[in-house]
DNA sequence: AAACACATTAAACAGATGTTTGAATATTGT
DNA sequence: ACAATATTCAAACATCTGTTTAATGTGTTT
């Protein structure tokens, strides 16, 4: 039934994702994941050839919705905005997709975990599928809208800047990720919860102050580094 | 010989840093480990019981000697400036030990790649360790360095600020580590090239670069976002 | 020199790993 | 309804894993 042929195979994607995502890729055997997906060992080898293989498509597959999402919303932005948006629309945009992408997804900490375990060494062979399919595009269309936002802008300027909100997003949602870690360690949460306070709210407050951080902290260097020309 | 027994432990020791900052935790084999510290297979588990305690020890030495560096620079400075500081000063301490300890150590790229390793799930056991033992002093430290640069900044704006810089230092030392993997793949390499220039330069280049950006960024939007109280 | 604790060695261990097999079952096209 | 194709399944495969064993070597102490 074609119903039934995707059916194992989405399971079995659904399951590798979440648990990958949870355990990383050399920690989750291909029995422990034919188990939570109720299929057949041999049934990985059969759809995708191989572990490594369901890998690859867990985190194409992820990357693809991801992209979309963000490229759809930088869209909707330039044109409520008649193409003059405001560089902290802008910069929250890419701030909110990816938060969502990272702590919301089903499994509750999905894509960013993946992206991070496919950062590592061993697993480049992915490196250009990723650069091509997601940095690159989501990165173009990013440039663009900060560049109708500020159009002084040059664009080595622009790699700087991105570099370092990028840089802001992935730290924070690391630290989010590293609190549920260590909620089985009340001694070092403690610790880390006095460091960093903010960890300390609901996930979705924990977002909302991230956001508007970011965006503040960004903003603020941006204006401060390089001035905006206003005739 | 008691030079022989720290020998093949400072050996081991030595060895596992590298291979496995450079494949990771669950990628070395303790064949391989023994094989490339030239001892016998048995040597890990009689000096370390066990191959996730030699992980631990790897790591811990790392960090106490990244910790130290970083504590005494920060002491270095706040004497020479008589207790008054720069926040650029400050920031540059923070950014150079991270770039060094990252990217110079012996072996390339060993505390960052084994920290980031150390971050994964599955190595949370550590965790404690790793923030009573290193971020807590290094975060108290930069802190107050940072409170002499500029007084009236409170506790929580100082924990915002700290993660938004140290989040940019991961970030483009992830980079620098990226773009070494893509040396295999030119075509990848480009089109990362291309979307960030600065990886085009030498590591040298790149961490001056790297530095007085993060330094230029964060001040900005240090003043920016709290605007000195000068009188 | 004999006794001692420590270190190194090659070999073996038990278990888990990814993958393959070949038969059984279900789904499809005609 | 029948043949052809696609999928599922339990079992077996070879290999690699971390760890242990028991024997041998080494330097120090008595």
């Amino acid at each position: 039934m074609t119903e039934d042929r995707q059916s194992t195979k989405c399971r079995l994607l659904d399951a590798a994702e979440s648990l990958f995502a949870e355990k990383g890729f050399e920690n989750v055997s291909i029995r422990e994941l034919a188990a939570a997906a109720e299929v057949n060992v041999a049934a990985v080898n059969y759809h995708f050839q191989g572990k490594e293989n369901l890998f690859h498509e867990v985190i194409l597959r992820r990357f693809v919705i991801q992209r979309d999402k963000t490229l759809a919303a930088l869209d909707d932005l330039l044109t409520e905005t008649d193409g003059h948006p405001g560089v902290d629309q802008v910069i929250g945009i890419l701030v909110r997709q990816h938060m969502e992408g990272a702590l919301a997804g089903p499994g509750s900490a999905s894509f960013l975990s993946l992206m991070a375990r496919q950062m590592q060494p061993g697993h480049s062979h992915m490196a250009g599928t990723f650069f091509k399919e997601m940095v690159a595009p989501v990165y173009g269309s990013f440039s663009r809208a900060i560049i109708a936002a500020r159009p002084g802008l040059k664009q080595e300027q622009l790699s700087w800047i991105s570099a370092s909100i990028v840089g802001q997003i992935h730290h924070f949602i690391m630290r989010w990720q590293k609190r549920q870690d260590l909620e089985s360690d009340p001694e070092s949460l403690q610790i880390m919860l006095r460091a960093f306070p903010p960890l300390g709210f609901s996930l979705s407050e924990y977002s909302e102050q991230v956001t508007e951080h970011i965006i503040r902290f960004s903003t603020a260097a941006i204006d401060g580094m390089y001035p905006e020309v206003t005739p």
